[in-house]
DNA sequence: TTATATT
């Protein structure tokens, strides 16, 4: 039998005329084997070049790993041999994230700094497409033991120059988790999860813009094809049907229907949830008397009262933009208007992103966020001003809260400062928007 | 009140 503690070898770099019975005479050096097998192709059958090993002693592994493991090649082979534990033998987390690095500390740097803790096996900068780095790196160690030791000694021992917190160091994600973050981020472009937004149409009037919007180019594509526009707008229908999860249009386009409201979002009547306040200091308007479904109901921007009527799409654009508020006068409503015309030729930007920021010009800085708007409410809020490339709400490390300010990337200067116009000053309940370019890394230095 | 990032 084999030990209780038994290691699992892996070995590689093994000549393919090589089977069990050639190999074994080399390993049984180093002490009994338990199991030898050479891996196969399961279809062809075909020798891989590797097999797995596993002594009845574990002292046999570690022996025969530091006497063989690179140290000589077998016949025929370019490489030496390999021999260490499978990676099924899951020596447990040793791979470690680290986190506020200066943008300016290299390979080198990090390893002098992990060293002490262990024998480093893997070391890596995280880096940009332009090479810059995220001020973050892979570290890998030989042993669970070791990476412990790094994150005791290291985490939030001091701050690296440039960095605006101390030293971060914990264990890396696994697969399972990046996928898992990545398909929340998914979700969350998508606008799966927003009770807010389906609930109450977190912003009102402006909400309501939207939605007058989306209901026009419905009406378009559902009428008689006749027209390039409608045409064009059925193109778009596949599209359209993306949106219509995102929950900012999710009540017109489910008339009446109240039990097609996601789960966990309360579908009980107005009054019971909004005080006359409202609970995020948005007013109710008055109860329809036409019949709608209370969850329906609209919710109008702040301190002004929006009238109450019945969506129509007789004249969507001025009913649309009735409601907002802006510091300009009538100047603002040109801009006001530019959202609806730039929505078709929208590409819906669901493909996950992988920039942060946009070129110069196309970054804004948004300030008096609602507290509750995460990154997938504030992509929502600046969708039909073109691709948004990115939407980031900062929030506090410690608390997971918002701290009401984001950024939100466009991919070209226009839609950027048609953003601007349109919600720089924008109310939502008790506060108006601040949206503005963001400012370049190097200004405001004093000297 | 101007980016805490995951090969």
């Amino acid at each position: 039998m084999k030990d209780h503690d038994a290691i699992k070898l892996f070995v590689g770099q093994i000549p393919r005329n090589l089977e069990e019975s050639d190999l074994k005479p080399l390993f049984e050096e180093f002490g009994k084997i338990y199991e030898l097998t050479v891996l196969k192709d399961r279809f062809t059958g075909m020798h891989k070049g590797c097999a797995f090993l596993t002594y009845c002693a574990r002292d046999s592994a570690l022996k025969a790993q530091s006497a063989l493991h690179e140290q000589k090649t077998l016949p025929g082979m370019n490489r030496p041999i390999q021999v260490k534990p499978a990676d099924s033998e899951g020596r447990g987390d040793r791979k470690l994230f680290v986190g506020m690095l200066g943008k300016q500390q290299s390979e080198d740097d990090v390893r002098r700094l992990f060293e002490p803790f262990g024998q480093i096996e893997e070391c890596t900068i995280l880096r940009g497409p332009d090479g810059a780095s995220k001020g973050c790196a892979f570290v890998k160690y030989g042993s669970h033991a070791e990476a412990q030791a790094a994150i005791n000694s290291l985490h939030g021992s001091q701050t690296m120059p440039g960095a605006s917190s101390s030293l971060v160091v914990k264990f890396a994600d696994t697969d399972k988790e990046r996928t898992l973050r990545r398909m929340h981020q998914m979700a969350g472009q998508l606008g799966i999860f927003n009770p807010m937004t389906i609930q109450f149409g977190a912003y009102g009037a402006y909400t309501q813009a939207i939605m007058q919007q989306q209901a026009a180019l419905m009406a378009a594509a559902q009428g008689t094809c006749l027209n390039p526009m409608a045409a064009i707008a059925a193109a778009q229908m596949q599209q359209m049907a993306a949106f219509n999860v995102s929950g900012l249009v999710a009540a017109p386009m489910t008339p009446s229907s109240g039990t097609s409201t996601p789960p966990g979002i309360s579908t009980a009547p107005v009054p019971s949830i909004a005080t006359p306040i409202g609970v995020n200091g948005f007013s109710p308007l008055p109860p329809q008397t036409n019949g709608q479904p209370a969850s329906e109901t609209i919710y109008t921007n702040g301190i002004h009262p929006y009238p109450a009527q019945s969506p129509t799409v007789a004249d969507p654009l001025q009913q649309a933009y009735a409601g907002m508020q802006h510091y300009a006068g009538p100047a603002a409503y040109p801009a006001a208007y530019a959202p609806i015309s730039q929505a078709f030729h929208q590409q819906a930007p669901i493909i996950p992103q992988q920039q942060r920021e946009g070129p110069e010009g196309c970054n804004l800085f948004i300030y008096h966020l609602p507290q509750e708007f995460g990154d997938a409410e504030l992509m929502q809020m600046f969708l039909p001003f073109g691709n948004v490339i990115s939407a980031k709400v900062f929030v506090d490390r410690a608390t997971n809260q918002s701290k009401c300010f984001g950024f939100v990337s466009f991919d070209n200067p226009t839609s950027a400062q048609a953003a601007i116009q349109a919600m720089n000053g924008f109310q939502i309940g008790m506060k108006r928007l601040k949206v503005q370019l963001k400012r370049p890394k190097d200004a405001n230095r004093p000297y």
